[in-house]
DNA sequence: CTAGAAACTGAAAACCGTTTTCAGTTTTAG
DNA sequence: CTAAAACTGAAAACGGTTTTCAGTTTCTAG
């Protein structure tokens, strides 16, 4: 699971994989891209491409390291977003919204669960659920 | 989300429902049944039960506290368990094996984010990914 | 340059877990 | 008993994703 973070040593990509990578760095991080998303801003940008070339470009930018795919439980697609550091997601349970929570167990607690467990842990998938500020403005009105 | 622990205040159940719930109580805590395991191991005591009542029945079921229902990156179904203490699960990416972690992040952090992100966080799901004992066992040979 | 191999492309079809629809049957409440 | 509510199962639909196919484009030797 390797991470380019760097343009000069990230491979060389195809036009398509390109672009796609490009639209969803561009969002930034903290803006979580559902695939229709993904699909929508890139056929802004090139008309004809075809939704199977997005899925394959994601899937490789995946294993690239260069996005990080999100399944979120009751979300009814994957979420996409540029790599970077380790955090949490916060999912509402009414609107949908995702948002970034800055928090991952320590280092420390998983080194230990490995241990007892006697398993090898490559990732560690936190999601909270619950409801939105907004949504719980509009519940209390 | 409501809670029922005891069979006292349990409500009454249809056959079916009952019959799965039987299904998913009896592994006990720590097995984790797909839905094809459920639809399985439920037919064996009623064979001409359809699978959509299966699927209804595991619903309710989760709606009422009585099972939970699993959701695991990388899984292609939903895993059900008996309602239990809150834990975390790991799931073997190699072979989809799926285990138990006794870990919980604390009410304390969790109350913490929910207030610095202004939510209301009803539920915490983690989970761990990675290679499972005999997994790794394998593969060093 | 020129093969040939490897990677990429997009339409269409397949996939597959799950949900919905339909036309009843069974159970419950009063 | 009677009407409403809950339950049932077959079949069809759903929807996100993957696979297949028949190419086209790009890369790599030589
Ligand atoms: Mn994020
Ligand atoms: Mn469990
Ligand atoms: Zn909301
Ligand atoms: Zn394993």
């Amino acid at each position: 699971m390797l991470q380019y973070r760097k343009m000069s040593t990230m491979p060389r990509l195809a036009k398509n994989y390109r672009l796609v990578f490009d639209v969803v760095r561009k969002q930034g991080h903290g803006r979580h891209l559902a695939t229709a998303d993904v699909f929508r801003l890139v056929k802004r940008r090139r008309v004809g491409i075809g939704f199977t070339t997005v899925y394959r470009a994601l899937a490789k930018l995946r294993d690239l390291g260069l996005i990080s795919e999100i399944h979120l439980p009751g979300a009814d697609s994957a979420y996409y977003e540029p790599a970077g550091d380790a955090h949490a997601h916060f999912r509402c349970d009414l609107c949908g919204s995702v948002k970034d929570i800055a928090y991952v167990p320590s280092k420390r607690v998983v080194a230990q669960l490995a241990q007892s467990n006697a398993i090898e842990v490559n990732d560690v998938i936190l999601s909270l659920h619950g409801r939105c500020v907004s949504c719980r403005e509009r519940e209390s009105a």
